[in-house]
DNA sequence: GCCAACGTTGGC
DNA sequence: GCCAACGTTGGC
């Protein structure tokens, strides 16, 4: 897990949320609200520097939006514990946290937003088994590999 | 430990 | 707004 290699990450976000010119704006911004622990584990082996595609779901044209690095290694997030948010867990607990997070530094927004459609064309390239174009994965922190990089920011 | 019910995600 | 897919919850 202390591999000095640089990983690659695609992070979901709703751009009526928080979009790629809101992390622009933010420049640095805490990932808060992730509540799936396969999308939590991988943010605990994110470290400084990975790279991150921001990514644009539940909206008119869903795609890649721009890239970003890791800035920080994985934290407790602090919205769990506080009881007016919606990402409040009773559950969790000071001493056990439940739930991490990573803060993320804005780098690029691309001339134009890549549509999941297109990307979907490149499925053979990509690899089938790639979560953002399988079908019914809901996952919204996933890997990607080197390989894959490559091949998505090809498309911009 | 099974599984039905329920809630959420997210493309369309 | 619909609905398929998936994760979580809770009764048994």
């Amino acid at each position: 897990m202390t591999s000095t290699r640089k990983h690659y990450w695609l992070m979901k976000s709703e751009p009526d949320a928080f979009s790629i010119d809101d992390l622009q704006r933010a420049g640095t911004e805490p990932w808060t609200g992730v509540r799936n622990y396969q999308a939590r584990n991988y943010m605990r082996q994110m470290q400084v520097g990975d790279g991150v595609l921001i990514y644009h779901s539940s909206c008119e044209v869903p795609g890649m939006a721009g890239t970003a690095t890791v800035a920080c290694a994985a934290y407790p997030d602090p919205t769990q514990f506080d009881r007016k948010s919606d990402y409040f867990d009773p559950k969790s607990t000071q001493e056990e946290p439940r739930w991490q997070m990573i803060d993320v530094t804005f780098e690029r927004k691309f001339k134009r937003v890549v549509p999941l459609e297109e990307i979907k064309q490149h499925a053979a390239k990509l690899g089938e088994e790639f979560a953002l174009i399988r079908r019914g994965s809901r996952l919204s922190v996933l890997p990607v590999t080197a390989a894959q990089w490559k091949i998505l920011l090809s498309l911009e």
